[in-house]
DNA sequence: GCGTCCAGGTCTACC
DNA sequence: GGTAGACCTGGACGC
């Protein structure tokens, strides 16, 4: 089953799927010489659906591994605008750059839409197993949750897990099967939170809370601090935090330091004009050389975060 | 192959 | 509020 939905005048797929680590962690796959995103999807309590992403003109095109009935069909294409950020208006960010010259290339190859996955909990989970750690180990941890507690599809794929799935897991199979070490009651305590309703990670998408206060219910969640909190921002659609990390800072020296370290505050000076932008700013400028690189020796996403 | 050291972000206890 | 040490793992390195 195919299925079409048209894009924004300055959507980049490439862009987008290359936007940060995110496409190289399961359920996400990513051919890289064809440019097709592979995911399997949950569309309620039918079989998980696994649907391959590629760009057409001024569209992406969906094929789902088997024909969906119309509520499926409808819930697959709300994931993949949600995943892709095809709603997401970014004219005033793009308006912002162009004034300055050595940004206004983010506007111009349509930087700046950073994917994400179809639930904020997912994300979440996914940003806990980012911290502290090497990005190889990162990928051990998703596909442990992935492998042992998704839902399978069709052609054996699987699912995230839901929040239930991971609930019911003991902190043992997060010690010793996904290899969380001190992440495992993190893991346990979010899913159980989120499963049990005490906790609505999904309505941090159209919180009317003013950032800092969001931020401080991110923050709230065992394991979260700055710089996972304000990761999550930007997946929800908020830009001002800079979610500084070892790789940012040692980038942000070699780019812009001539290789001096630079403290967290002559960094957040440098994006400082781009008030609430700056965060997404601060990301296109250490991640700009990305595509290039891809382009020239397929270089992967380790020994970076994301 | 084995042991040791290091990097990574957050939590907690302490001042 | 700020700081130091612990947490735990994979990878790099030396032997």
């Amino acid at each position: 089953m195919i299925m079409t939905i048209p894009t924004p005048r300055d959507f980049s797929f490439k862009r987008t799927v290359m936007s940060h680590g995110w496409s190289s962690l399961p359920p996400f796959e990513l051919d890289e010489k064809n440019w097709v995103l592979t995911r399997v999807l949950d569309v309620g309590n039918q079989q998980p659906v696994t649907v391959r992403v590629a760009a057409a003109q001024r569209a992406v095109t969906i094929r789902a591994d088997r024909p969906l009935g119309q509520r499926a069909a409808q819930r697959v294409q709300r994931d993949v605008r949600h995943i892709l950020r095809l709603d997401d208006d970014l004219r005033e960010f793009y308006r912002v750059v162009k004034k300055d010259p050595e940004f206004a290339w983010i506007g111009r190859v349509g930087a700046g839409r950073l994917l994400r996955a179809p639930t904020v909990f997912e994300d979440l989970v996914k940003l806990i197993c980012t911290t502290n750690c090497s990005w190889s180990l990162t990928k051990i941890m998703v596909a442990g949750l992935v492998n042992n507690l998704g839902r399978q599809a069709k052609d054996g794929r699987r699912a995230f897990p839901t929040p239930a799935a991971m609930a019911e897991a003991p902190v043992k199979f997060y010690r010793d099967e996904v290899r969380a070490g001190y992440r495992a009651p993190y893991l346990k305590e979010v899913a159980e939170r989120v499963a049990s309703g005490a906790l609505d990670v999904e309505s941090w998408l159209t919180s009317a809370l003013p950032t800092p206060e969001l931020k401080r219910e991110m923050k709230r969640i065992k394991g979260v601090g700055d710089y996972a909190a304000e990761n999550l921002m930007r997946l929800v659609g908020r830009y001002d935090g800079l979610a500084l990390d070892s790789w940012v800072r040692a980038t942000f020296a070699r780019l812009r330091g001539n290789g001096s370290p630079a403290t967290d505050e002559q960094i957040a000076a440098c994006y400082a004009r781009f008030d609430k932008w700056g965060g997404l700013a601060l990301w296109c400028d250490v991640t700009r050389d990305w595509l290039d690189e891809k382009a020239q020796d397929g270089k992967k996403t380790e020994g970076r975060k994301q």
